[in-house]
DNA sequence: AATAGTCAAATGGTTTATCCATTTATTCGG
DNA sequence: CCGAATAAATGGATAAACCATTTGACTATT
């Protein structure tokens, strides 16, 4: 018997998927660009309009296009964002029930790499973001709205290394995280320690000194995991 | 004027996908578990096929449901597997033109992370996935199928370091590596050191050396940007 | 002239009804 | 007991309306 595998149908919504799929992303349609009416679909492709109407609302899905009501409206090409992505990580991690731990890990690899890749990349602009995400850490007493602005400086330290990658990446990680038995362990000592530690991966930042930038923050990533794993060892520990 | 925002109108179809979509997150409904059959949704939901139909295509692109066809068949919950992540960063990197060098940067920030962490987690399984995949390497002289075997102990080493996140992510950005204008630069020398250093990772993983795992896979990445800075600079070059 | 109100048109959203296609359980004949 | 025919259950698709939302155009009012 010879190997065939899985016939694979194509249905008629998939196939007309795929097909403005592949004009969206080979840039035929621009971003932007308003798709042909629903009703010019079914003409065009021969289907009927159920059929279009499920083609469309992949692509929406994938975040390939958006939909616009009412006259003028229709459907707009997009080139797809972090929206998918962010959305897909944040099923995969809370579908797989990905451990806490795992997700602490990828942080760990992640912010050195950032912090040095943001020493090596950074404008001006960013420098000018990053103090200001580190004096509103200085300035904010209440631990919930510290943990906000710990983030903030977080994601404006991902945005300073220009690798729109690994920042999607991270930013999609953020709410995993936000695990209230870890994240609330922000007393006034423990604060002023993220702030004292955030302030130097900073300054090496501004000072383009990659390797500081990443030792930095490697040293202030264990430091928050040994605080984390005095607060909530099981939740913690892998 | 007060700030309002803009007021989201949600969608019937929109609706029914969230609540399903919640149900199969938060484990109401198991994977593996079939959903209502349409006809059945329908008359749970007070909405229409068409409507039905369309949040169910929402929830099959979230790769949260397949679909049989067929007397037995209907909607299977699962738990949102790579699938769903791999896509949507394949459509990020394809929509935004992600360049090269980017994705280069960022598979360099991954691997030796990958390694430490496989020093750290691999089993007696993972090894011997390893040497297989290398022992494969060394056999390979056809440039193509050394690539192929290239990106296989990638994969397995990834695979070892036991954190589903990082491999899925590091999974998903393999096709966009396969630029032939520098990965074809296959030669037997270059053939011969990509052995040697990923020899010199292995060990170093099964030693359980984490250290060193990152340092010589460290070298070895920068070792291979060079020589693609050589061979092709500005497709390389950030 | 400026503004507000009204209406019409264009578009996506939804419903209903019906049939087709695929798969599998059941039934029946040998 | 087995194989073939049949029926049933399910998703796939179509057609024909109508509803809802938005915007442009027109009109009336001030």
């Amino acid at each position: 018997m010879i190997e065939l595998g899985q016939i694979k149908l194509q249905k008629g919504f998939e196939t007309l998927a795929s097909v403005l799929r592949e004009q969206i992303l080979n840039g035929a349609i621009q971003s932007g660009e308003v798709l042909p009416n629903e009703r010019d679909l079914v003409l065009r492709s021969g289907l009927s309009r159920g059929s279009v109407r499920e083609a469309l609302r992949v692509l929406e899905t994938q975040g390939l296009v958006t939909t616009r009501l009412g006259r003028n409206g229709g459907r707009v090409a997009l080139q797809s964002g972090g929206g998918a992505v962010k959305s897909s990580l944040d099923h995969y991690i809370r579908g797989q029930q990905v451990p806490f731990p795992v997700l602490m890990e990828t942080v760990e690899v992640l912010e050195p790499s950032l912090a040095q890749l943001a020493a090596v990349h950074r404008t001006d602009e960013d420098v000018a973001a990053l103090r200001q995400a580190s004096k509103k850490l200085q300035a904010t007493k209440n631990a919930a709205r510290f943990l906000a602005a710990n983030t903030a400086w977080h994601r404006a330290m991902a945005h300073a290394s220009h690798n729109p990658l690994l920042t999607t990446i991270y930013d999609a990680l953020g709410p995993g995280l936000l695990n209230p038995q870890v994240a609330g362990f922000a007393s006034a000592e423990v604060r002023s320690e993220v702030v004292r530690a955030v302030g130097r991966v900073e300054e090496a930042i501004i000072a383009r000194d990659a390797p500081a930038a990443r030792r930095r923050m490697e040293r202030h990533v264990l430091a928050y995991r040994a605080k984390a794993e005095q607060v909530a060892p099981k939740v913690v520990t892998l």
